[in-house]
DNA sequence: GATCATAATGAGAGTAAGTATCATTCGCAC
DNA sequence: GTGCGAATGATACTTACTCTCATTATGATC
């Protein structure tokens, strides 16, 4: 078992339903049945997911209504898409329903791992980034700190 | 002006130009004209740039060996491809030919500009993720680090 | 619970970044 | 200079993703 956080969801799933339910309903969208069933698939991936990964879990769901979708919840502040190498964008939940974290990438297979760093060092990240973007006039919103390298599959394999 | 490092480009044009088709040889590539003119593309704006951007800069390539090019070089070590945000994939040189740094990311025109931070940060860095890394058997390459926000000419535009 | 205006759906057409093909041309070794 | 293999570039192709639009579901109001 990892340590990292105490889970990497912190709000149980009625939770949030409920949450995701408001940042739709705050920008006017409606929490329909496609929207929680895709909601619910990428929870229960527990990691980012593709489309592909998206569809073949819950086989219900249109390709076509997939990608409106994963760009209204992203556009709501539900899910951030990850723009990886590889073919497809990965989803997952974003920072108010998923605590903050950055991500191991596989360069062999494309897969993506949530990993936590200590606040600690999260500061003085910020710190320093926020100098360096103070000189060039430029308006931090959040940062992304990624490792890439090869998952313990890939390497033996 | 800002500090960061003397210079972007640590080697003169000419000791780029022998960097590159040295990597290039030992990968049994040929320095052609084409890639001579595609690596000054590069070199010529300083910052992560697009294939538009380079065929722009370079009216006589074609795009299709830009492509092919770009994918030769990244083979041999010379350039990186970052896959941001936008429809396209931005270019710049790779760790050898451009020392380690980072990215301050626009969100909304996608423009990339390198900033560099002070070791100190980067050793820390390093050392918590391969920690993380370790405990999920993950084997380190390098990392990225990317601060996303405004720049100054889309914030005040 | 029934009605209605409006948003959401989904199948398929469309868009465009990037790749594969292949005949021609160029670069390097001799 | 000759010749072989790699590089070029025009074009066809692949495919992730978006757009369209007729149909259906949603939730507010009565």
């Amino acid at each position: 078992m990892t340590r990292g956080r105490d889970t990497d969801t912190p709000l149980s799933t009625s939770d949030l339903h409920a949450a995701v339910s408001h940042c739709l309903a705050s920008h006017d969208y409606r929490y329909t049945q496609g929207r929680r069933r895709l909601v619910e698939a990428i929870l229960a991936a527990g990691q980012p997911v593709t489309l592909p990964d998206i569809v073949v879990a819950a086989p219900g769901l249109a390709p076509s209504s997939v990608y409106r979708n994963l760009d209204v919840l992203e556009r709501s502040g539900v899910v951030n898409r990850i723009t990886a190498a590889g073919d497809h964008a990965y989803f997952e939940f974003a920072e108010p329903l998923l605590s903050h974290h950055h991500h191991l990438v596989c360069v062999d297979c494309g897969s993506i791992e949530d990993v936590f760093l200590d606040d600690e060092l999260e500061a003085s990240v910020d710190r320093s980034l926020a100098e360096v973007a103070g000189r060039s006039g430029f308006t931090p919103l959040r940062h992304s700190l990624d490792l890439h390298g090869r998952c313990a599959g890939c390497e033996s394999g």
